[in-house]
RNA sequence: UCCUCAGUAGCUCAGCUGGUUAGAGCACCUGACUGUUAAUCAGGGGGUCGUUGGUUCGAGCCCAACCUGGGGAGCCA
C-alpha cells in the first residue's frame, strides 16, 4: 500500500476512483503464492510473502513450511540473533506463519530453493504440549483418531492431492467420451435397489411415532409422506438417463447401513457409476477396463511425487512383514503394470473350472471348496485367481443369475446373466456391473420371481415399455480405487472422514 | 455379526518363570551448540499398566466378563 499522503495527492491528481479501483485490483490480483512454485523456481532471487504451517523447526535456524500445495516443505532460513528468545519459542510444530524473504539458491542438501527470511510473523499459535503431531512417524490407527489434523501429514496430505487428481481425472475421462454426468437422488423412496442395508431419512419425532391402526409406524405422516431411506445406488435412475442421453455417468455418495467392519467397506463411499444405451457386454468390459487404466496412468503422470512417497511408506510397511507375506511388485511397479497390460477376461464357468482343479481346492485348503458349478465365489477364490493364478486383474463374467440381481441380462443358455466383475490384487471386487434386462417380460418375471413390490418399479420399467434398447453399465467404488493406487491398506485412510459401524466422529 | 491378535507415559514400544521403587526412543521443560534435514549433546518432569471382578502372601504378567483398536471372514463397491 501506498504511503497515506501520497496515495491522498494521487487521488487529488488522478481522480479518486480511478485510484481505488486501481488498488482494489492490485489486492485482487495479489494471489498467495504457492510452496510448489516456490520450489518449483518460479520466484528465484525475487522477494516474497510465504504462508504455512511448521512442520519442524531446527536450530533455532531452520523452518520447515508446509502449505499443502505439495509434499515437499520450503525451508525459511532465520537469523536467531534478529528475535527475542520468547518469539523463537513460538516457532513450534503446527504453528501457521508468514514469512517474509527472498529466495535464493540453498547451500544445504535436501533442497534447491530456499527462503532468506528477513521478517517472520505468527499467526497462529500451536501449544507443543497439546499438539498431537510429531516430526516422526505416527501409527495409521491413531491419526485415524485425529482426522481433523491427519491432512496435515505427509500420508495424508498425498492421500488428499491423489483423490482430488483422480476425482478430476473421472469427470475428464468420461466428459472427454461426450458422457454427460448425472446427479440422481441421494434420498430415495426406492426399497427395490436390493444393494444392501439402507439408512431411513426421516423428520418424525421419535418420541411420539405415528401408528398406523395396525400399529407400525405411519410414514404418511412424515416429511415424503413416505418412507424414505439413503441411496445405494444411482444405477436405476442413471438407466433412465442413459435411455435418452446414450450416455452418462453418475458420481455421488452412497451409503450402506451393513454392519460391515473390514479394511474394504464404508457405511458412508463415492460410486462412480457409467451407464451405457446400445452397449452390450463386451463394451462394458472394453469400457470397464480403458476407464481403470486412464485413471491409473492419470495418477501415474499427475502426482508423481506423491505416488513415489506412498509407495517408499509401502515398501517400508512390507519390510515389517514376513517375506512370504509381502508384495512381489513395489506401489510404481504395480501401477505401471495395470496401466499396461491387458486384464484376463473369462467366464465364471471357466473360473470354476480352473477352481476347482487349483492346488489348494485339491489339497482342501480353501474354506469353501469348489465343488460344482452354481457356487458364489468367495474373497479366497477371487484372490487366487488375481494374485497365484492370473497374476494380473481379471474380468469374471457370465455368472449364474441366481448369484446375482434382478436387473442384469439373462443370457441364452437361460441359467447366466451378463454380469461381470473387474477384480484386483489386494482389494478383490473393484468393479461390479453388467449388460442390463432390457426384455419388458423377462424383467417383469424377475421382478415377480423376486417377490419385489412391481408397483414400486413401475417408473423403471416404463424404460422398458416405451422405445427400449439394449444397455449396459457398472459401478466403480471410488476409495477402492484409491486404495489401489495409494497403496494404502484400509479404506478409512483413503476417504477424509470414515464412517463406518459406531463411528460418525467429524 | 463371527474368528483371531492386541491394549503399559502425549506418540511408538520393551518389561524374563507372578516377587523390592515399571523402563527406552520421540515429544515436552532447563541449559549448551548454531548451515540444520525427524539436528545433536547434557540434565529434568511425566504412569490408576483399557475397565470391573476373581485367583494368590503378593498381579503389568494368571482367569472371567466387558470396552477399545488391528488383522481375517461374511454382506458388497
Amino acid at each position: 500500500m501506498p504511503p497515506g499522503g501520497l496515495f491522498l495527492n494521487n487521488t487529488i491528481k488522478n481522480g479518486f476512483f480511478a485510484v481505488l479501483i486501481h488498488y482494489r485490483r492490485a489486492k485482487r490480483n495479489m494471489a498467495k503464492i504457492r510452496i510448489k512454485d516456490i520450489l518449483d523456481g518460479k520466484y528465484a532471487g525475487q522477494k516474497i510473502t510465504v504462508k504455512g504451517w511448521v512442520r519442524t523447526f531446527r536450530n533455532d535456524r531452520f523452518i520447515a513450511l508446509n502449505d499443502g500445495s505439495c509434499l515437499a516443505n520450503l525451508q525459511v532460513v532465520i537469523d536467531f540473533e534478529q528475535y527475542e528468545e520468547a518469539f523463537l519459542k513460538k516457532i513450534t510444530t503446527g504453528a501457521s506463519l508468514a514469512a517474509t524473504g527472498t529466495i535464493v539458491e540453498s547451500p544445504g542438501k535436501g533442497q534447491a530453493w530456499e527462503m532468506q527470511a528477513e521478517s517472520v510473523a505468527i499467526i497462529g499459535l500451536s501449544d507443543p504440549d497439546k499438539y498431537p503431531l510429531q516430526p516422526k512417524k505416527h501409527s495409521l490407527e491413531f491419526l485415524r483418531e485425529i482426522a481433523h489434523l491427519r491432512v496435515r501429514t505427509n500420508t495424508f496430505g498425498a492421500i488428499y492431492r491423489v483423490r482430488h487428481n483422480l476425482i478430476y481425472a473421472v469427470h475428464k475421462f468420461f466428459h472427454e467420451k461426450g458422457f454427460y454426468n448425472v446427479h440422481t437422488p441421494i434420498i430415495t423412496g426406492s426399497d427395490a435397489e436390493g444393494a444392501g442395508e439402507m439408512f431411513t431419512v426421516t423428520t418424525l419425532d421419535f418420541d411420539n411415532l405415528p401408528r398406523t391402526p395396525e400399529g407400525e409406524v405411519d410414514f404418511k405422516e412424515d416429511f415424503f409422506a413416505r418412507h424414505t431411506k439413503l441411496t445405494v445406488s444411482g444405477q436405476l435412475e442413471g438407466e433412465t438417463a442413459a435411455l435418452g442421453l446414450s450416455e452418462i455417468y453418475t458420481f455421488g455418495p452412497t451409503f450402506r447401513a451393513e454392519n460391515s467392519n473390514t479394511s474394504r467397506h464404508l457405511a458412508e463411499f463415492w460410486m462412480i457409476e457409467p451407464e451405457m444405451a446400445f452397449y452390450d457386454l463386451d463394451d462394458n468390459m472394453a469400457l470397464a477396463e480403458e476407464f481403470v487404466k486412464y485413471l491409473v496412468r492419470f495418477a501415474l503422470d499427475h502426482c508423481a511425487d506423491d505416488l513415489a512417497f506412498l509407495a517408499k511408506r509401502l515398501a517400508d510397511e512390507e519390510k515389517q512383514k514376513p517375506q512370504h507375506q509381502r508384495q512381489e511388485m513395489g506401489l510404481l511397479e504395480q501401477l505401471h503394470f495395470v496401466a499396461d497390460n491387458d486384464f484376463e477376461r473369462l467366464t465364471y464357468s471357466e473360473a470354476i473350472e480352473i477352481l476347482r482343479n487349483s492346488k489348494p481346492n485339491k489339497k482342501k485348503k480353501f474354506k469353501y471348496l469348489i465343488e460344482e458349478w452354481g457356487a458364489d465365489l468367495q474373497s479366497e477364490h477371487e484372490r487366487y485367481l488375481v494374485e497365484k493364478h492370473f497374476k494380473k486383474p481379471v474380468i469374471l463374467y457370465n455368472y449364474p443369475a441366481s448369484i446375482k440381481a434382478f436387473y442384469m441380462r439373462l443370457n441364452e443358455d437361460g441359467k447366466t446373466v451378463a454380469a461381470m466383475d473387474v477384480l484386483f490384487p489386494g482389494i478383490g471386487e473393484i468393479i461390479g456391473g453388467s449388460q442390463r434386462e432390457e426384455r419388458y417380460e423377462v424383467l417383469l418375471q424377475k421382478i415377480e420371481m423376486l417377490g419385489i413390490d412391481a408397483q414400486e418399479l413401475d417408473w423403471y420399467l416404463d424404460t422398458r415399455r416405451f422405445g427400449t434398447a439394449p444397455h449396459s453399465g457398472f459401478g466403480l467404488g471410488f476409495e477402492r480405487l484409491m486404495q489401489f493406487i495409494t497403496g494404502m491398506g484400509n479404506i478409512r485412510d483413503v476417504i477424509p472422514f470414515p464412517r463406518f459401524p459406531g463411528h460418525a466422529d467429524f
